[in-house]
DNA sequence: CTGTTAGCGCATTCAA
DNA sequence: TTGAATGCGCTAACAG
């Protein structure tokens, strides 16, 4: 019996031929073969003709353990993030993916699931699999021992969400500040006076970062910054309960999607309303977020692109040898994030 | 410069010591070394400790490259999912992630993005890059060719969502066909006659199963089955649009959490409401499912178990030599989906 | 119990 | 323009 299909001696579709299958079948040598194939080295035209014609016939695929074990490259990058349950890095992981597919790489992913433990090992982990780079999501504040250690990171490193710029590596992300500045600043021009920042992760530098923005605005309005934690729904309840019904003037400017839902979710557990009750912006865009009873105004990241972006940049720097991809330009390339105004903050339909 | 922090060199946190800097550190040969850290093999205890504090020191980690191409284990197993931006998939990826990780195996991921073409050639890839086994979503239904180059797989392989039962392989999802049954049965109780199944990819191996069931449920109760496929939120408006006003007993199974959110989306703008204008149960909880205007009804899949079980049996499988991880069990673990009844389908809360 | 040797598949010298 | 030989880091045979 054979449940789990295990016969490493099948020759069949998956039949894994030699570079010396190739080179008999083309009447050449071991050398001759792989300089046609790899293209760099002089192959005759007529030589590399037949040696190609056989690599197809044969369904050749170079083995990329050996091509790693030899120093070159693995076809593989390696990416970390917080985790996958999440949509936007999801959509970052599914814009990485293909761009490396475009590259003729895999991509290996390592989630750390907060326990930022996990990240430097998970690095280590997937250098000692010999990926050729790294793309980093690494939303906890970089302490000065990472920073130290990604500064002699071996391979070409783009940062993704969060800046690796204190580690000298070029990271791709949108302004948190100046989107949750320009957010606020919008609620303000609505009329509300009390207006919250609220946050699941407070430590997250992205968070950290909207925060200021939101503070910047709230400052120029002259009206008092509050920062508001919430762990849960419940505790989202908790917050409306005590603020929501006392005026006209509160609202939240919820730091991600996940502050977000509990407030919906809190919402409608105590029949409160948006705009009615109380106003919200929240950053990340989500299915139905249009959808919803009232339709939420949000700032939209442009994920797709961020990876897109951030995979890009990785590859440049891989081909271009030296990995000298960022030459001349800034580490960080700032994508732009868009508000999307719907309903929760106070707009009309 | 050195944006991109490339410096294979660097002896720091990053240090790769080979096998041969333990031994020689040790005092010892490089087999002894090998054995010792493999535990494979007579190693004296005493020497066997030195050479473990030794390894300790130099930071050790066995270069997977040179693993593989001996043969050994490469240390990573692929997974084949249809796309990264489906919660279902992404959950299922990080419990398969988590369970790799436990079992000191990195994961690779290859989405296909329905392009069925992709799925064969990016389990070829993943074998040339020498994985040690696979998880497949491969949600498409399996033509013959897929069946015949499946049942050659060198590597053990489990599939996950659908059965890849004909290629001779363990599977583990749920009982597709059953559960929709349920669905449909709940929907008939509530009185509703007029009952369409929807669906986005009818195509699909799972969405066929649901309407199969939902057949099976509508013929027992001696109603009409009809099938409706919906594009976008505007086919599922005219959808609405047609069948909704005219009754009191018209009602929904959303083959998938995509198929709801149309649906969810086109009520709103047709300023239809469930359960007044319509019923619906969904396949697929979502975030905020529950925190609808109207809380949706759902039959809800254990996401993170599918991933866990599929993938706790592959490292079954792996560890057991000969792949007999199935051994005398059917190939198809069935796990249960639960009927989260909340009130899109009429039920009051 | 331990060390020496060979070879996995490839790319890269160096000679021819 | 080509081919034979070498070694990447590791493990499995085989000797000691």
């Amino acid at each position: 019996m054979r449940p789990f299909g295990c016969a490493r001696k099948d020759r069949d579709i998956f039949q894994i031929a030699k570079l010396a299958d190739v080179a008999r079948r083309a009447g050449v040598g071991n050398a001759t073969a792989s300089r046609a194939l790899s293209g760099v080295g002089l192959v005759s035209e007529e030589t590399r003709k037949r040696i190609l014609k056989a690599a197809r016939e044969l369904n050749y695929q170079p083995n990329r353990s050996a091509q790693a074990l030899k120093g070159g490259r693995s076809g593989m990058i390696g990416m970390v993030i917080p985790r996958m349950s999440d949509i936007f890095f999801a959509s970052c992981v599914d814009a990485v993916q293909a761009v490396a597919m475009t590259n003729s790489s895999l991509l290996v992913v390592s989630a750390t699931h907060d326990c930022s433990d996990r990240t430097m090992d998970a690095v280590k982990e997937l250098l000692h699999h010999r990926v050729d780079g790294l793309v980093l999501a690494l939303s906890e504040y970089l302490t000065p021992a990472m920073v130290r250690s990604l500064k002699t990171l071996p391979v070409p490193t783009v940062g993704i969400d969060a800046p690796l710029t204190k580690a000298g590596l070029p990271s791709v992300m949108i302004d948190n500040c100046s989107s949750a500045e320009l957010a606020t600043e919008h609620l303000v021009q609505h009329g509300y006076r009390r207006i919250i920042s609220l946050q699941v992760n407070p430590e997250l530098f992205t968070i950290q970062e909207r925060h200021r923005g939101y503070e910047r605005a709230m400052q120029s309005a002259g009206l008092p910054a509050t920062q508001h934690v919430v762990e849960d729904r419940a505790a989202a309840e908790d917050l409306l309960r005590n603020c929501g019904r006392t005026g006209r003037d509160f609202a939240l400017l919820a730091a991600n999607e996940v502050a977000a839902k509990y407030v919906v979710a809190a919402a409608k557990q105590l029949r409160m309303n948006m705009p009615e009750d109380f106003g919200m912006i929240s950053f990340d865009d989500f299915d139905l977020a249009d959808a919803m009873e009232t339709p939420l105004t949000v700032v939209k990241q442009p994920v797709g692109r961020i990876g897109e972006v951030a995979a890009n940049l990785l590859f440049r720097g891989l081909n271009s040898e030296d990995g000298a991809a960022a030459k001349g330009g800034a580490l960080e390339t700032v994508l732009s994030a868009e508000l999307v105004i719907r309903q929760s903050c106070g707009c009309k339909k």
